[in-house]
DNA sequence: TCTTGACCTGGAGCGCGCTCCAGATCCGAG
DNA sequence: CTCGGATCTGGAGCGCGCTCCAGGTCAAGA
């Protein structure tokens, strides 16, 4: 099973060698498998889980946040508990969509009085 | 007119004194007149205004990006060029929605396992 | 073997957006 | 006139999310 260097695995995932190691260290991917020499090697697995976290930085959400996240999903809670707290995250962000529309709602008025 | 102190135009727009003070600071709000001693005195225009601001704020938009935005519809530009950063500003908040959606769209997923 | 460059760790530094503080001033109630 | 609460200013401090650095280790190529 192919693994990738450090430098690969931020070039597949577009996130930074510091911040890849920062992800880590604040238990938010891994922890990372290492080589004889101490060498981080990134699976495939590893890689489609930062792309998860990449996600979910994007929409805005902190590292406490992730963290949560990552604690509820690998922990052994009932799919009743993970449900619950997925669809209180989901609603969350539907509040987030909400604040921007209104934002894009206003925009949209300035746009109309401009034109 | 009546005018409003800064407690209770931070009472009335949910931003603390010390925030307003920032932002007249960062130029996003004001310059807010002041009374012979000195002190603010905060027009309902104004509490209109910092609503904007607090508006975009909660969109996630930066002081910078505010700064901007305040910088252009106080301008001369020509309603072209207003509209065009409106529009522009607009479409980077639609890549917020996306964003947020597609953070949703894993929830989703999420869930739908655990159901 | 030697060089070179990628990688390691622990910790400092940074920009943002507030938030708090000290010390002074203002002003309405008593 | 006095008192005390609200406000003033300039500047320090803070939490977040990285980002950078020093000093050392590892490993592939000449």
């Amino acid at each position: 099973m192919t693994v990738l260097s450090p430098a690969t695995a931020a070039d597949r995932t577009g996130v930074s060698i510091d911040t890849l190691r920062y992800y880590e260290r604040e238990g938010l991917i891994g922890p990372i498998r290492r080589s004889a020499g101490g060498r981080r090697e990134y699976t495939e697995d590893d890689i489609f889980w930062i792309g998860l976290v990449t996600c979910f930085r994007d929409a805005g959400l902190g590292i406490a946040d992730l963290r949560e996240f990552v604690a509820i999903l690998r922990s052994e809670r009932s799919p009743q508990d993970r449900v619950a707290f997925l669809r209180e995250r989901r609603a969350a962000l539907e509040e987030r969509v909400a604040a921007l529309h209104r934002a894009m709602g206003v925009l949209d008025e300035k746009i109309a009085h401009y034109s």
